[in-house]
DNA sequence: GTTAGGG
DNA sequence: CCCTAAC
């Protein structure tokens, strides 16, 4: 894993660098920059509940309203800096802040559709295959550190659609119903092993990688997406999800939520660096690459996409190709069982896809903004938290992926009205609960994890460095959750063994109960969403006073220790971030207040940022022509 | 890996 | 917030 470095920074009686670094004059800038027409991802909202029918209609109709709750366990936290430095700092002072995040989660409504196309065609004759697993490009649900639940309710779906068709699973705009009713049905030959039940969903590559990047490396020949062009098509089939840019309006703002937990505690955070930053790394590359495929496309002219002819190094192409490597699908094809002779199929319809019902716990003075990004947070996290799917048979989960559908007597003839479906977490998937919280997956524990799974999820639910420890949490009700990490685990089994035992149902629920109940979108996924651009979060309040107190201290050009000393814990913040933040304050500052936009900030503090600014750059100035005067002088001597 | 600066 | 040259 990676390990931060320096960690000695920002520590107390660390002697940080004494001089800001002079700005180099001579940084020659490139920049053709491309147009910004991000492919923003669609954030895949799927839930799959199950019924398993063999050649009859499914009468059962038992409402999965599944309760949870969200809340907040914010902290407070001082940090107390100490820094020796040369220059003088503008304003001498032990920062000890206790910031007040406004708990920022952005979500922004997004469509995903998902469709599972069943190959209703009979082209052989004797094996029809589920041939189709077609997403749109940027869905992602993938291993996560987390899943929400275990426990099931029989999906409740309408009935009447036909047998064969593939239908999209739409999740709409926030103001939208969470609930959308499908069905899937799957034809299944007896002898495909159980597997292949996985498949349709796990195995369901909600990945927004260009096609070509998943296939440059591919061994399989499967194609990402298999569209038989013979299939038939629904018009829910095609549906495209079409979702919004990103928006500088925060309501409109594209973007799921990275609700993490704090990074308070540090031994969580250098895996998160590291792999935040290879997350950038291929972010970049990969959205470049879409922007390249999607231009391309565009123009008509053919594929320009040549995404590794970019200027990647080998050994970032190296670990671009291991990464794509790795999240190829499981499976897209179930085995034709051939040379078996003629095999009684098992038809399964999977009816219903319902969100389950949520309880929040939120402050009064949370803003409506917020209340609805923290809603569409817990959805996008359940969903995004990488789910897999479970197959009970009576109340029994089959372990062994490797049975035939016939040895797991999942087969005609069996009593099939038993045979349920569960949304598991892939991370989870060795464990007995399939439950894990992120501070479990950060630690040597999750070594077992896929190894992509263990990409830390990108955005922690802490604001600053002295804001909340903002954790939400899953319990099962009546128990609540303490703030502290050790108590998470055990709840988070309890629930998840609560919720496994009692597994009728393939949508996640914490509860039936009406207790508020806390779910802990705690992090999205550890599989941030390649190529995505990362959500816009606006700098709060105590953040710019964070950074503002800093940046007196430290001065400018010292972003990294600025960082270090004011957002350490926020791994959503780099440096960089804080060094554009800074820049756009000093800009703000130097305009008129009827042309600043977003959430105003104090001209008290916008004062201090124009003095520091100018205090900064003058000792800045003093360097260089210090520095000038002693080469001079070295010179002519 | 950091910083600076254009976009 | 992204990107990248320069260091």
């Amino acid at each position: 894993m990676v390990v931060r470095k320096r960690l000695d920074y920002g520590s107390r009686g660390h002697q940080v660098p004494a001089m800001p670094r002079v700005p180099s004059s001579a940084r020659g800038k490139r920049s053709a920059r491309r147009k910004k027409d991000e492919m923003t991802p669609f954030d895949l909202l799927a839930t799959v509940a199950g019924t398993l029918l063999v050649d009859h209609e499914n009468s059962s109709n038992a409402p999965g309203i599944n309760a949870a709750a969200l809340t907040y366990a914010r902290k407070r936290k001082s940090v107390k800096a100490e820094l020796c430095d040369d220059v003088p700092p503008l304003k001498s002072v032990a920062v000890e802040n206790c910031i007040v995040g406004s708990g920022g989660v952005c979500a922004s409504p997004r469509q995903a559709n998902i469709c599972l196309a069943e190959n209703s065609s009979t082209r052989n004759g004797t094996d029809p295959v589920l041939e189709s697993l077609t997403v749109k490009p940027n869905m992602l649900v993938r291993d996560s550190l987390f899943s929400c639940t275990k426990s099931c309710n029989r999906g409740h779906g309408v009935g009447g659609i036909p047998e064969c068709g593939a239908y999209g699973v739409c999740l709409p705009g926030t103001s939208r119903s969470l609930e959308a009713t499908n069905q899937v049905q799957v034809q299944q030959p007896v002898d495909g092993d159980t597997t292949a039940l996985y498949s349709l969903v796990s195995s369901v590559d909600l990945d927004g990688r260009p096609p070509a990047l998943v296939s440059s490396d591919s061994s399989s020949g499967v194609p990402l997406c298999i569209h038989d062009k013979d299939h038939k098509t629904s018009p829910l089939f095609h549906a495209e999800a079409r979702h919004a840019a990103d928006r500088d309006d925060d309501e409109n703002s594209s973007g799921c939520t990275h609700p993490c937990t704090t990074g308070n505690n540090k031994s969580y955070m250098p895996q998160y660096t590291g792999d935040s930053r290879i997350r950038k790394m291929f972010a970049s590359k990969i959205r470049k690459a879409a922007r390249n495929k999607m231009c391309g496309e565009m123009s008509n002219k053919g594929s320009k996409l040549n995404l590794c002819a970019k200027k990647i190094s080998t050994s970032r192409q190296r670990v671009q190709r291991a990464m794509f490597k790795r999240q190829k699908p499981v499976r897209r094809h179930f085995t034709p069982s051939s040379a078996k002779g003629i095999l009684s199929e098992v038809k399964l319809r999977i009816k219903s896809f319902t969100i389950p019902e949520l309880f929040i716990e939120i402050p009064e003075n949370a803003t409506v903004g917020s209340l609805k990004r923290t809603v569409m947070d817990v959805v996008t996290s359940i969903i995004e938290s990488g789910l897999r799917v479970g197959v009970l048979l009576q109340g029994k989960s089959i372990q062994d992926d490797s049975k035939t559908l016939r040895q797991a007597r999942i087969c005609h003839g069996e009593n099939l009205e038993n045979i349920d479906f569960t949304l598991e977490c892939e991370a989870g998937q060795n464990s007995s609960h399939g439950v894990r919280i992120p501070e479990e997956m950060d630690f040597p524990g999750a070594d077992a994890m896929e190894p992509l799974a263990m990409v830390k999820c990108e955005e922690p639910f802490s604001e600053t460095k002295a804001g909340y420890n903002s954790q939400q949490r899953v319990q099962a009700s009546p128990n609540r959750v303490q703030s502290e990490h050790g108590s998470v685990h055990s709840l988070f089994e309890t629930t998840a063994h609560e919720a496994s035992a009692s597994s009728q149902a393939i949508v996640p629920v914490a509860s039936p109960s009406s207790e508020a109940l806390a779910i802990v979108p705690v992090c999205k996924s550890k599989r941030p969403v390649i190529g995505q651009r990362r959500i816009r979060r606006p700098f709060s309040l105590p953040e710019v006073e964070a950074l503002v107190e800093a940046v007196e201290q430290l001065g400018t050009g010292r972003w990294r220790d600025v960082k270090m000393l004011a957002f350490d814990n926020t791994d959503h913040r780099t440096y960089v971030d804080l060094k554009d933040k800074w820049k756009t304050l000093v800009h703000t500052a130097s305009i008129s207040p009827q042309q600043r936009r977003g959430e105003p900030v104090p001209q008290g503090l916008l004062d201090r940022v124009l003095a520091a600014q100018a205090y900064w750059s003058q000792q800045q100035q003093q360097q260089i022509s210090g520095k000038a005067a002693l080469q001079g002088c070295s010179s002519s001597c």
